[in-house]
DNA sequence: CTGTTAGCGCCTTCAC
DNA sequence: GTGAAGGCGCTAACAG
């Protein structure tokens, strides 16, 4: 029935350091500069260490190894001050995952800044110094910033972008989706909901100055351009991730194109077009793609209002990065698999 | 610019128990019996300690609680033996998670069992007796396995169910998807990609006698019902997730009906189909949707034979479920959002 | 180069 | 009821 069944009580207690430098002659120091390859250990001895941790197949304790090494870290979160719901959400899940943080013997500050803008993206980070062992930052593809995370960096402060990444510096991590395939996510949606019909199809961005708005409409354009010709992209329109701006640009879409099927909200401000689109009576008939789920775009899914929500995991997001630092600072592994941040599709029936 | 830069110098050093104990004027041991509930304390001094606590916001280190302990676990998981690509990717990915566990001091065994015959997986789950601490298992809702659920969990084995459930047994936690959400994903994806068209839909389950195949099956077929009229289900077939049989069917369903326009797939087998369907030449007209992302879904996404694969993320399911029952053994609190297991929707366009 | 010796922060016998 | 003392497995000074 069962396999590997060995009863409990046979368990000879785990393999301890002392064990494996019994089975060495050797001390306990010895055996750990082996282990944490330091150095002022004869090649001779090493080996010898080698054989008995083989032979044993030893596992270093790493709870053990945390509480003797006794140290403790500084983290730093760098998040947008104000903004949108989206980014509130995110701000709510960094405080759950420094309250984790700080039983794991990590002290985690928040700053805020205008993570939209480069020079003072850059110049929050210059700020950190070298106060912190690591930092997740809300990143802008920019040589400023990239230096300022460089810098960091090679101050022996660890970097993980977050949400935004800065993919040609020197950060750890980035936590974050791929905004391209994202945007190319949308398209497919808007493409395949709407088979058969043609028309044109709005896009409201917050910034194409951003790089991952610009990415989700390259994306998005790229599968529409190339697998729905029936489907005409009307000129994007910038909302500043504003919900009157958004709103009244919906409302001029939905006024001049009597022949609007379609509406895709690369950034925040959805609540806006959601309510622009129920005012006009046409939320039925015209597809509603958008991203992140948040309590407005979770309320238009359920209304109709919106047909999917292309979404990030704001908590994983946080955690993911917690984690990242963490492990990196305790120089412990991280399970790969676990910190990649998936492009969620939320449609009505699959919503969390 | 940033708000609360606390330098790192003035740190004052974790609060320890020692710290509580002198300024409530009593031993070590009294907070220690304070803080785990342990009898033996007179009401008066568990205040005094308490207050002190408060006064200090002494948090307990776990790390150190963990090592002091001293404690290790013995935990089960009960897989299916044999079975289709995404048993066999659950299997490795309870082999990763349970290296983890290894890493926390809990020795895992996997056993396998007829994880689809009542009895057969009660019987395996009654053989395990007390000698776990945890089990993990495949679960059925069968009244002879929520009695070995209930059995386990009243001789104080905690039981984690897995992909399937025992709804109403006195399991600790089910760590898996509402399947009857995820028929409901797999139907309003079908009707929306069918947009307009008109005609039958073929349902290949694996068997309706499993829970998570009825449910699916009930949930996709409420919503087809409900609301696309214009589609037309098809009696669903069983398949017994076996490649071969699937295979045949999708054969049938594409030579005895013209007007197929769709194909669900509740359950595994989906190469079978998958293969029919291309050898058709119908692939691109007909929608196909199934479940479970393996390599062999991957591709047919990619080659655009399926058009949307409703998933359940394996390695999340098994790395949840070994954490939830380490935290419950070592009385640690659980962060529920993370253990929440997603109806994961890939298309072509956002494949991990 | 290698070994000895204190801890890390908490839990758990035992005495009192 | 309460306290003192000895670990848990590992690391980090020091000595040699």
């Amino acid at each position: 029935m069962n396999e590997s069944q060995t009863k409990g009580e046979t368990r000879p207690g785990r393999i301890t350091l002392e064990d494996v430098a019994r089975d060495a002659g050797v001390s306990l120091a010895t055996v750990d500069r082996v282990i944490n390859r330091r150095p002022g250990v004869r090649q001779k001895t090493v080996a010898r260490v080698e054989a008995a941790i083989a032979r044993l197949s030893y596992r270093p304790d790493p709870l053990a190894a945390r509480l003797a090494r006794n140290r403790t870290f500084r983290f730093c979160f760098v998040l947008p001050r104000g903004s949108n719901t989206f980014m509130s959400l995110l701000e709510e899940q960094v405080r759950h995952a420094s309250d984790w943080l700080a039983s794991q013997r990590a002290d985690t500050d928040i700053v805020h800044a205008d993570t939209f803008d480069p020079e003072a993206l850059a110049g929050a980070l210059d700020a950190l110094g070298s106060a912190y062992d690591g930092v997740a930052t809300i990143a802008l593809d920019h040589p400023r910033v990239r230096a300022a995370i460089d810098d960091l960096s090679s101050r022996g402060v660890a970097v993980v972008t977050l949400v935004s990444d800065a993919p040609s510096s020197r950060r750890l991590h980035y936590a974050g989706i791929d905004n391209t395939a994202a945007g190319r996510t949308a398209g497919t949606l808007m493409g395949r909901f709407l088979a058969g019909r043609s028309g044109r199809v709005g896009v409201i961005a917050g910034s194409l100055a951003l790089r991952d708005h610009a990415e989700r409409h390259f994306g998005f354009a790229q599968v529409m351009g190339g697998e729905y010709p029936g489907l005409t992209l009307l000129p994007v329109r910038e909302g500043r991730d504003d919900r009157e701006r958004t709103e009244a640009i919906a409302r001029q879409f939905l006024a001049d194109t009597p022949d609007l099927v379609g509406l895709y909200s690369i950034g925040a401000g959805n609540r806006g077009i959601g309510a622009a689109l129920e005012a006009s009576g046409r939320a039925d008939d015209i597809v509603f793609i958008g991203h992140d789920l948040t309590p407005f775009t979770r309320r238009f899914l359920v209304r109709g209002v919106m047909d999917a929500v292309i979404n990030q995991d704001a908590g994983h997001e946080a955690r993911s990065a917690a984690r990242v630092l963490m492990a990196h600072c305790w120089g412990e592994p991280v399970v790969a698999d676990q910190e990649r941040i998936r492009i969620d599709i939320f449609i009505r029936d699959n919503l969390p």
